[in-house]
RNA sequence: GCCGGCGUAGCUCAGGGGCAGAGCGAGGCACUCGUAAUGCCUAGGUCGUGGGUUCAAAUCCCACCGCCGGCUCCA
């Protein structure tokens, strides 16, 4: 019997071939294992060991613990799943886990799962895991496995076998009597797992892929301790407060609606406000930075679109075309090709580059229906777009220069947290060699000089050249995709761009598309849902609102003051309705209205205001003059 | 686009074959009030749209539109 070495941290240990991971740790003296680490690769207990391993246990307290219970939960919801609804009436697709918990792809012949079943299935996994079967683990030869799920009726399964490479490990798992292919790694028994919930139900392709069948898919959320779960479900919670489709109606910021059509928005004052307040200033930053403003229509001739190659590549998310003198239009998904044509409308000299020009552009695109989301993903929405044009040795500066522009502004409306991705060059590819190493490489050093770190995406670059994106971090942890910072070599070329160089010789210019909020709807949403609706002094469309306890007798006063703030630019609402003081300080601070100032006898008398902030409550008695100069120094502190 | 759920007053929602409801909001009246909801009265709906079943449809069935959760897509 041929005996194989284990390293487990100092010790050795001799054992035969077959010996289970499980055995191993037993005779070590090694408890509550849940599975064990072979460099990054996850094994489980019942894996048997057939070469010489270095092994790290792993143990609750590591994080990779649950991925192993977590996949154990989507088996356990399966056999609930083929329990209550019969063996031979659930296939099972695929039940991986996720970063929170599990999920299962299932079709259920004859019944179609909805929310109420979800509570039915959840109490049969409870059962399972109490009833605590042991796991068991088995290997099959390709051919065994395929006769086992076909006979089990595992259409999707023998799927999944036809397409395991050959030479590696063909696995079941199962407890009970309940049988699943699978990778592993998983727990011993159905009563090792955590504390779970199963929190929705959605449809998915079999192999995401839309021309085959759709499955229904249960996703659950798991975690060792009930606290955890709870915290995740509380997080939940928080989520839905923020979301900014109910803010922007609660605060009336916008609105969507079926009669205008779907993905379009309107932009109702308040929301109008704040976005003008984000555009002034987007526009003072760009003309501060040496960029050129320019406004461009919003249809442009199909011979435009032809040439850039929308036609070609981006049609399907076109609106139709219009038919105008016999010509057909097109309502514009980009603004590039009219900024070419402003780069265009004269020679350019090198003595121009860079070449930076912006607008805050509006595009309409045809979105698919089911992907519609508030302000996040609509139909026609501005991006914040600007289009640099240079030459190959101002590459490198022109980048860098772009992405500390987009990191501060970030910055500025109280983003810290950034994700930088770097996406290289795919397969199929346009350009030369050397336009993509130069381009990737100006890319890398402008995020090491502004000093983020960056993953690289190998080959997730568009086919005409290398980008960056950048996520910004929210309020309550999650990822948003906002900048983009995209070389195009192919449009320059489409277009035939140039510049005279200093060798009195035509060149090909390089080109950058980059956007800082991506799009202004989306980034409201966001700002929406970061600030919880309660938007920044500077940002929020109405700074203060004033209260005169007795619109009768203090309504004079009060829009004396409403004038005196509303000249300095301080944007201020009066409220002079007859009613209680109470009521009214209820409805601005749902309003979520930075200050409040309520005016009576005492402050009519001496001129003065009494403040109360959003957050910091009744902030006691102040003079107009010194109130409108606190305020208007933190707007221009942007606090 | 696909799967599932949903669509009732400006908003949030109840009702689920037999008279269309509540709270908030809006308008009116009274109260004249000092830091998160004063009371009373009134108006307001083709129950998303169109078709069907039925003596009778908000309610059941079909189609479409929109929204929500996902899938997919995002040169």
């Amino acid at each position: 019997m041929e005996a194989l070495r284990v390293r487990i941290r100092d010790k050795e240990l001799q054992v035969e071939r077959g010996t289970t991971l499980g055995e191993v740790f037993k005779a070590l003296g090694i408890k509550d294992a849940i599975g064990g680490k072979v460099g990054s690769e996850l094994i489980d207990l019942l894996t048997p060991i057939r070469e010489d391993l270095e092994v790290t246990p792993v143990f609750r307290e590591d994080p990779e613990s649950l991925d192993i219970m977590r996949h154990t939960l989507s088996h356990i919801m399966a056999q609930a799943l083929k329990e209550l609804y019969g063996y031979d009436k659930v296939h099972l697709g695929v039940g991986p886990t996720t970063e929170e918990g599990f999920y299962y792809d299932v079709e259920v012949e004859g019944h179609t799962l909805s929310a109420e079943d979800l509570g039915k299935v959840e109490e049969k996994m409870r059962e399972i895991v109490k009833r605590d079967y042991p796991l068991f683990r088995k290997e099959l030869e390709r051919e065994e496995a395929v006769k086992l799920f076909s006979q089990l009726g595992e259409k999707y399964k023998v799927e999944i076998i036809n397409r395991i490479e050959e030479g590696e490990t063909i696995s079941l798992y199962g407890q009970d009597g309940f049988t699943d292919l699978c990778k592993g790694p998983h727990v011993p028994s159905t009563g090792m797992v955590g504390e779970f919930k199963l929190t929705h139900l959605a449809g998915a392709y079999w192999l995401g892929d839309a021309s085959r069948p759709m499955l229904q898919r249960i996703y659950g959320i798991a975690f060792w301790k009930k606290e955890e779960l709870e915290e995740r479900l509380r997080f939940y919670e928080e989520a839905k407060k923020r979301d900014h489709r109910k803010l922007g109606k609660e605060l009336e910021l916008f609105l969507i609606e079926e009669e205008v059509g779907a993905g379009l928005v309107l932009w109702l004052p308040k929301g109008a406000m704040l976005r003008k307040t984000l555009e002034d200033y987007w526009k003072e930053e760009h003309i501060k930075r040496g960029y050129q403003l320019v406004y461009t229509p919003h249809v442009g001739n199909a011979r435009l679109w032809q040439t850039s190659g929308h036609l070609d590549y981006y049609k399907p998310n076109m609106f139709s075309p219009m038919e105008v003198e016999k010509e057909e239009y097109f309502v514009k998904p980009m603004n590039c090709p009219f900024h070419i044509a402003v780069y265009k409308s004269k020679i350019r000299s090198y003595r121009e580059l860079p070449f930076k020009l912006a607008e805050l552009g509006t595009v309409y695109r045809y979105e698919m229906s089911g992907v519609l989301h508030g302000l996040m993903r609509v139909r026609g929405f501005t991006q914040d777009d600007a289009h640099i044009v240079c030459t190959p040795e101002q590459v490198e500066e022109v980048i860098e220069e772009t992405l500390e522009f987009a990191v501060n502004m970030l910055k500025d409306f109280g983003f810290e947290d950034f994700r930088v991705y770097i996406s290289t060059k795919p397969k199929d590819a346009i350009g030369s060699p050397e336009q993509w190493e130069l381009a990737e490489g100006a890319l890398r050093k402008a995020v090491e000089k502004v000093g983020l770190d960056y993953e690289v995406d190998e080959g997730g670059g568009a086919f005409y050249g290398p980008k960056i994106d950048v996520k910004i971090r929210d309020a309550i942890g999650r990822l948003w995709q906002c900048s983009t910072i995209q070389f195009d070599f192919n449009l320059p070329e489409r277009f035939d761009m140039e510049y005279v160089g200093p060798d009195n010789r035509r060149h090909r210019p390089y080109m950058v598309h980059r956007a800082i909020f991506g799009s202004v709807e989306r980034f409201v949403g966001v700002l929406l849902e970061h600030y919880a609706g309660l938007l920044p002094l500077w940002l929020a469309p109405v700074q203060v609102r004033l209260i005169p306890i007795s619109p009768d007798k203090h309504g004079a006063y009060a829009k004396e003051v409403e004038a005196y703030l509303r000249d300095r630019g301080i944007r201020v609402e009066i409220d002079l309705r007859e009613e209680r003081l109470n009521a009214r300080i209820r409805d601005a601070e749902l309003q979520k209205v930075p200050y409040i100032l309520v005016v009576g006898d005492r402050e009519v008398e001496n001129r003065s205001l009494s403040v109360r902030h959003k957050g910091e409550g009744n902030l006691g008695s102040m003079y107009l003059e010194d109130f409108a100069r606190m305020l208007l120094e933190k707007v221009s502190k942007r606090e």
